[in-house]
DNA sequence: ATTAATGCAAAATCTTTGCACTTTC
DNA sequence: GAAAGTGCAAAGATTTTGCATTAAT
């Protein structure tokens, strides 16, 4: 007897955020989201991605991306000029840039403790805080 | 009797930083360094500096940027993907940034007191501590 | 004179867009 | 079949570069 299609993570959670499941989605969100989380610049995604055998394009990538950080999915975290970092972690929490590799690593949120936060100015609200921890490689 | 050259800070600055007082830097070091901390892009500086009469080219003005910053002049702050932005005060201090204008605001270090710092992984050394509070406005 | 800085236009990056084609619902 | 998504190549935007010219020491 028929059975029904294989579980497939990917493409609920798609569905979840509002997405259709195409291929091409489907086959980024599981590189995204099947394992730990992950930084990732468009361009990454998109080579890991072929080298998957994953026939995507590199604008269908940015879309992608983007769709994701707009369904809750990713975050944007902004540390080089130039080159945009996406995120899988979308809980609170801050970075260390590997500056001389590129690299980003989590720093849990409660590992960093803010005291003191100053008030935002009349008129706004605090959408998000970012902190950066830049590190360089030590000589030696 | 003849007097010494009138006083100039930019070019002061400037042979302190150890680059030549040419004409584009002195206009730009004024502009920057005059009055109070500024948060420009090089976009902006052009601008303001062409409005004020000044003959710079845009390429020049990047160029500057980046000299001023690795002369410890200024600094430069991530918080748009695609568009740098340069500030004044090379303090430790951290950043209000509206998302709806682009502005920058400084906050002062000691407003912002970080408990629990997490220690740097062996092998690196913090270069640096950014922390960006960003700002939308508040509807109504 | 020597050395450094500038301008310009061209190139390099990274990212977005327009539109015909394909896929999903 | 209607609506949404994709690919491609072209266009945008920002930043950098090469090299002849100009300016500072």
């Amino acid at each position: 007897m028929l059975r029904s299609r294989p579980y497939t993570r990917a493409a609920d959670l798609l569905k979840l955020a509002g997405l259709r499941p195409t291929r091409q989605r489907r086959a980024l969100a599981r590189l995204l989201f099947d394992d730990e989380n992950r930084h990732v610049t468009a361009e990454q995604l998109h080579a890991e991605a072929r080298h998957d055998g994953a026939e995507v394009s590199l604008a269908t990538v940015y879309n992608t991306l983007h769709q994701f950080t707009q369904a809750g999915l990713m975050r944007e975290v902004m540390v080089d000029p130039g080159r945009s970092y996406f995120d899988t972690n979308t809980s609170e929490h801050h970075h260390f840039y590997y500056e001389d590799t590129g690299r980003l690593q989590d720093i849990p949120e409660e590992s960093i403790a803010l005291a003191a936060l100053p008030k935002p100015p009349l008129g706004t609200a605090i959408s998000r805080i970012d902190i950066i921890v830049r590190l360089s490689e030590t000589p030696r």
